[in-house]
RNA sequence: GCCGGGGUGGCGGAAUGGUAGACGCAACGGACUUAAAAUCCGUUGGGGCGAUUGCCCCGUGUGGGUUCGAAUCCCACCCCCGGUACCA
């Protein structure tokens, strides 16, 4: 036996994890306890397994909670999968084999591939959305959307129920008979309320997928998020869900929650909030008005012109007969573009005059209506007001088309000064001030029917002409969303069936409770049914099932199921609330355990990629907010503090061809990189030795330069992969994979070993001795540092902090039990199975999983702060402030302030005098 | 274009107003060894002087500024990464 045997002491220490349930989290709490949840996004189970990109956040989560543990804290960290959806399902279409059978193989691998790295998930809490115990819960809580309604007045959501009541005493505030609507009407008034209700909408309709998307998977060239393939607009009677509803509180809430600030802007963005006004201009023969949206009401005074969408609805009205053949090619040209071609031409604007015209409500002016493409259906009205004098679109508009342009908006005078030019510069050419004036200016031009801005500010004439509008009854302010409410049905098979009934007149029926889950068929033939036609009706796989499946009978009534199933993302918005309570078959998740986990402020700490942020972490918000109104759970936001790890990337090479050349199969020639094939027999083999051009990407099947954590574990043992996944760099930055850099944490590890076990004889180098004062000094130090290292997850430093300390003790004939006991803890959520091996050959009986972290002495780690100030003349004029640790130090800083003042005033003489801790004069000059 | 993040040795990265380059890789020199691996010791931002110990100048994308003192704070610009895009 000699030296450092990783495997041998890997599969041991896992072995008695696993067995003695080592890690696992009581079903009921100790309450008495602070509890720290943190949380990995969970994976969904890929067929070809992990590569070392995917376990760094996994590493980095399962060290803090063996930190956090050792700290005292009642820890639960859970894992399980994000098992339906479409990456399992195309994996399954693609082998052949069906989606239930490929998950529970893929899951099984992913299991064996995390245990392997030592992870202290807590295995018995393991499950997958797929699960039938788990998505039945995934129904409940979509018939608990579609039972409420969004209470505009408490801004919450309340049962559907309230809102009938809210009906018949007549306080809805809605203009319906209701006592005179037949039981379908009325459905039709509570349909318009549900969060999940069914409408006919233009969705995104993806035939090569044979699916509907929600907008949050489509790119933005139009194409699906998953494969890549065309996708259409195009009506169809689909689920939706109401997020619109949640749209200011989504926005709001982002306040509350500690999240890396370009996450937050990505919501924020999404959403879309934008303040302003809605402004009726009637057409001028007074039969209709062009409602419109605009941001910018003082600048009202300024419209010299309208533009409709192309496909607005008041188009045809407004057309002039000698207009109507160029309104309709234009029409026809717009409809046939798409985005992408619409957006290649966005700088040149396009539009044709209608020959209507519209009538400005502050001044009564005429203005011609136009129709450009510039203008889009799907935002605002669909029509705005345009002020070419203050937005850039409608300026570059106005300059193609020859309209007038029109300042209502002035940069203060003193601003204009300021930039060297004139009132009358500006006003010849506002284009030049556009990007360094924000707009808050002094309206000027500005007084018509009744209604004046001039001299006011533009927040100001910003609220005095909402105040005009709405007073008038032609307008009003309104605050518009980007957010458009989220299709959630999909017409695939994998994923859950819609816990939904619809009777032979059309009326939805909700599944009871009881009769949950809706389980999802067992069928031979999942596939979608794909097509290239963008007409192609949608079938959904489920129409296939077996009748006794697809029909229901209930109290004589024939119902067919719903067959679309909900979209990947449905079991992913509420899986850290099951892991709470995972198997809990009467309740979706025990009050008393929420609300201890949850409590105050959601899962403390979530760690997993910026993908996702604004589809996972968006639609879990909102779904939480809705368990939160209906009093299902206790927190208004479920995750606390949320940290983006970075990706791993690696080298990639190419061929002359530009061929991917797997990154093994490269070797180095003459300092350049060069491809190696060996077989005479492959194909590749023509290139044999010829140059590849290397590449930087994220590590992956596409590029073939992905290294897998079997191969590092193997070679160097998983404790040597952690440590070096963490060492590579900050968690949240991008960094390389260097295979060649593992060996340096890996002699770390055996040089930890080595002074601590003899290679010889295996004995413990380690006696009662008191360590001296020098060693115990850095003791403390480093024990400060690495505490202070992982409360902030710098885990590169903490690792570096270590290699530090471990050079300290690098040649002691024996160290001191009591520096390696505390060596060994700070190590052990970094390498806990060295860790844990060396903690019993020091004598310890219980492994170290709770062991209390060491602590250290302030005095033994306080740094005088010393401040050396320098006086000339009674004035001072330098000092330095340096957290000193010994004399030299203190000289030092003497010196360096010293010299600095020197520096300044050559040829005067400095008086030295002494230093005095914290708050001194030291040098006088005379 | 707009929003967000960033730019430090050959490489990954430390340092958030006080000795820039911690720690690791690579490289070079040395010890041990028949040899190699492993291990250990030393050197390693650039330039110059002294060469025994040491000393000086320049250096954190570029140019300015604040300060006794700036990688760090402020202004302008350049470049890279991520997001987003005719959002009225």
């Amino acid at each position: 036996m000699a030296g450092y045997q990783f495997a041998d002491i890997e599969a041991k220490w896992q072995k008695y994890w696993e067995d003695h349930k080592v890690f696992q989290t009581p079903e009921v709490p100790d309450e008495t306890r602070q509890k720290f949840y943190i949380l990995d996004m969970f994976p969904y189970p890929s067929g070809v397994g992990l590569h070392v990109g995917h376990p760094l956040g996994y590493i980095a989560t399962d060290i803090v909670a063996r930190f956090k543990r050792m700290r005292g804290f009642n820890v639960l960290h859970p894992i399980g999968f994000d098992a339906f959806g479409l990456p399992a399902e195309q994996f399954a279409v693609e082998h052949g084999v069906h989606p239930r059978i490929t998950t529970e193989r893929n899951v099984g691998n992913m299991l064996r591939q995390l245990k392997k790295l030592g992870l202290t998930y807590d295995w018995d809490r393991v499950f997958s959305t797929t699960d039938p115990g788990y998505y039945k819960w995934t129904q409940w809580i979509f018939l608990q959307l579609y039972s409420s309604y969004y209470d505009p007045e408490s801004r919450a959501a309340r049962p559907i129920a309230e809102l009938v009541e809210k009906i018949e005493q007549g306080r809805a505030g809605l203009d319906v008979e209701w006592d005179r609507l037949d039981a379908a009407e009325r459905e039709e008034v509570l349909a318009s309320h549900r969060l999940a209700y069914m409408a006919e909408v233009d969705v995104n309709w993806c035939p090569a997928l044979g699916t509907v998307l929600a907008n949050e998977e489509v790119t933005n060239e139009g194409r699906s998020e998953r494969g890549n393939y065309p996708v259409y607009q195009r009506p169809l009677r689909q689920w939706m869900l109401r997020i619109t509803a949640y749209a200011d509180r989504l926005e709001d809430d982002l306040e509350l929650v500690s999240w890396p600030e370009p996450i937050k802007m990505m919501q924020r963005n999404w959403i879309g909030r934008s303040e302003g006004a809605l402004v009726d201009f009637p057409l001028d023969d007074g039969s209709d008005s062009i409602r419109v949206f605009t941001t910018r009401p003082d600048t009202l005074f300024g419209a010299t012109y309208m533009v409709l969408a192309p496909e607005h609805p008041l188009v045809e009205k407004v057309t002039s007969a000698e207009q109507e053949a160029a309104i309709r090619e234009y029409q026809r040209m717009a409809a046939g573009l798409s985005e992408v071609d619409r957006m290649a031409d966005a700088k040149r604007k396009s539009g044709v005059f209608t020959g209507g015209y519209a009538v400005n409500p502050v001044n009564g002016e005429r203005l011609p209506i136009w129709i450009a493409d510039y203008v889009l259906m799907g935002y605002g009205t669909g029509a705005i007001m345009a002020v070419p004098g203050h937005d850039q679109r409608d300026f570059e508009f106005a300059k193609q088309f020859d309209l007038p342009i029109r300042i209502v908006v002035m940069p203060p005078a003193a601003w204009l000064g300021s930039k060297g030019v004139s009132k009358e510069d500006y006003e010849k050419n506002p284009e030049a001030l556009k990007d360094v004036f924000d707009g808050d200016g002094i309206s000027v031009n500005s007084s018509g029917s009744g209604v004046s801005l001039d001299g006011q500010p533009s927040d100001e004439a910003k609220r005095s002409i909402s105040d005009w509008l709405e007073q008038t009854g032609q307008g009003r302010r309104e605050i518009q969303y980007k957010l458009r409410d989220w299709l959630f049905s999909r017409q695939r098979y994998w994923g859950e069936p819609f816990p939904i009934l619809h009777g032979p007149e059309g009326q939805i029926r909700p599944v009871d409770d009881d009769d949950l889950p809706v389980r999802l068929p067992d069928m031979e033939d999942f596939k979608p049914t794909a097509s290239d036609d963008p007409d192609a009706p949608p079938r959904p796989p489920l129409g296939r099932a077996t009748e006794d499946w697809r029909f229901v009978q209930i109290d004589g009534v024939r119902y067919e199921r719903e067959l679309n199933t909900m979209p990947q993302w449905a079991g992913s918005c509420w899986y850290y609330l099951r892991f709470i309570d995972p198997g809990n078959e009467n309740q979706f998740v025990r009050p008393k355990l929420e609300s201890y986990w949850m409590k105050p402020t959601g899962v403390d700490l979530y760690v997993g990629g910026a993908e996702h942020a604004v589809l996972h972490l968006l639609y879990a918000r909102f779904w939480h907010k809705v368990l939160y109104d209906l009093g299902q759970v206790s927190t208004s936001e479920p995750f606390a503090r949320l940290v983006n790890q970075g990706y791993i990337q690696a080298y990639a090479y190419r061929d002359e061809r530009g061929v991917v050349v797997p990154a093994d199969e490269v070797v180095d020639q003459d300092g350049r990189p060069a491809s190696d094939v060996q077989d005479q027999s492959d194909r590749r083999y023509f290139w044999d030795g010829k140059p590849v051009r290397q590449e930087f990407g994220k590590m992956g099947k596409s590029l073939k330069n992905a290294t897998g954590p079997d191969e590092v574990s193997t070679e160097y043992g998983c404790d040597t992969f952690r440590l070096y996944e963490m060492y590579l760099g900050p968690l949240e930055a991008s960094k390389p994979w260097s295979t060649r850099d593992i060996i340096g944490v890996h002699r770390f590890l055996r040089r930890v070993w080595r002074n601590l076990v003899d290679e010889e004889s295996d004995a413990m180098l380690v006696d009662d001795g008191p360590p001296t004062e020098a060693l115990e000094r850095a003791m403390h130090k480093t024990i400060k540092r690495v505490t202070d290292d992982l409360e902030r997850l710098s885990f590169n430093t903490a690792i570096a902090a270590l290699i530090e300390f471990v050079s300290e003790i690098v040649g002691l004939e024996r160290i001191p039990r009591s520096i390696a006991e505390r060596l060994v803890l700070l190590l052990s959520p970094m390498a806990p199975h060295i860790s844990e091996e060396l903690w019993r050959r020091l004598g310890y009986e219980e492994t170290l999983g709770y062991e209390p972290w060491p602590t250290y002495d302030e005095s033994m780690v306080a740094e005088e702060e010393i401040t050396i100030a320098v006086q000339v003349n009674g004035k001072v004029r330098g000092s330095v402030t340096v957290a000193a640790q010994t004399p030299k130090d203190k000289v030092l800083a003497r010196a360096r302030a010293e010299e600095n003042v020197a520096r300044h005033l050559e040829g005067k003489t400095l008086r030295r005098e002494i230093y005095v801790p914290r708050k001194i004069v030291n040098f006088v000059v005379q």
